[in-house]
DNA sequence: TTTATTTCTTAAGATACCTTAATCATTACT
DNA sequence: AGTAATGATTAAGGTATCTTAAGAAATAAA
């Protein structure tokens, strides 16, 4: 597991193993089973959280009862509820396993202080959380000009693996479906 | 306008006025006049840019020939195509003043040269990307939970500057419907 | 293997939103 | 002031997607 991490955190910054050694032991790893909750809805989000194997589903409940998912993740993801990390207030999402999943814990605290010892640790999350941005406008983009059809194609083409682990009803509310609809746009 | 910049920079982390000359040294100030393009689609977006005073508009032109209008940004925000700025691709955007906007730029590489002599700014923009990555979240979870009607209300209550600004069939195509509907809309 | 639970499909009727095209209102230009 | 250009409204008919409700299929539990 340490590779695996060595191998994540130098990717877009080097560090020395001294550094690694030091970030590492800060992270606290944690074995969540199929439906347990990483985060619950209305809790404050104290951490950020590194799927080390395994996957996740962020999603709210909305106003009608229906669950929304907003996001899947996979290993070397991050996951949190941004908002309520760096605000302190309640949770709009909850964050569940879909499997059984492996997860690396890194308080806020601990990461503040980690930011101040090894200044190179905050280019690296800057790096990160710019590449989330990204990936949540393109993702944007391409809901705004396509039609549901193709946007599951979209997602077929993209990311087969979650077609596969992810039941369809789930598929449907990433896409922003009903089940009904995607069973009748998968027919023809 | 250095004490804008100065009151804006120190807002999360407190630079020393040496720091600020710093930084203000390398910020070139242009003016645009309403309808010039600050970044045109198919161009490598090298700059960052903040708006001192203004307003523009990021739209992007779908496969239909319509205009698509991604985000409003006015005073003390920064503008990019973030995409384009990171990996060096063409721009899927244009950015465009709507009205005469004085604009500060930072390039690409300047940017790069003070985050190492000056790796506060490091934090500055992670806190910066992080925030709007908070905001661009917000703006969907809206527009995933409501109809249209709500969404522009919501609109309307919370930018109603916006409204004043920015002609209505910007607005529907911010909001992602026709200016038919939002007519529609503001009737009833 | 049988039963229970979860997931997927089908179909009919309803609604949000779009398309087109014409008219009206406003702002800018000469 | 008069004409052109731009922006806003109205209305009719169409399409994408939802709602509800029921039944079929698959998976998990007993």
């Amino acid at each position: 597991m340490k590779d695996q991490i060595k191998a994540y955190f130098n990717r877009y910054v080097k560090f020395s193993d001294a550094e690694i050694d030091e970030i590492f032991s800060k992270l606290t790893p944690k074995l969540f089973q199929k439906k347990d909750y990483i985060l619950q809805e209305g809790k404050i989000c104290n951490s950020k959280y590194f799927i080390v194997s395994g996957l996740v589903r962020s999603f709210y409940i909305d106003n009608k009862g229906n669950e929304k998912i907003t996001q899947f993740a996979i290993e070397n993801w991050w996951v949190t509820n941004l908002e309520s990390f760096i605000k302190k207030t309640p949770s709009t999402i909850s964050i569940q396993a879909l499997e059984k999943t492996e997860i690396l814990i890194i308080d806020k605290k601990e990461l503040e202080r980690l930011f101040f010892s090894i200044p190179k640790l905050e280019r690296l999350f800057r790096i990160i959380t710019e590449n989330m941005l990204i990936a949540i406008q393109r993702k944007n983009d391409i809901y705004l000009q396509m039609k549901s059809k193709n946007r599951y194609n979209d997602l077929v083409k993209h990311f087969p693996d979650f077609i596969q682990r992810v039941p369809q009803y789930m598929i449907a509310s990433y896409l922003e479906i009903t089940p009904e609809y995607l069973s009748e746009l998968r027919k023809s």
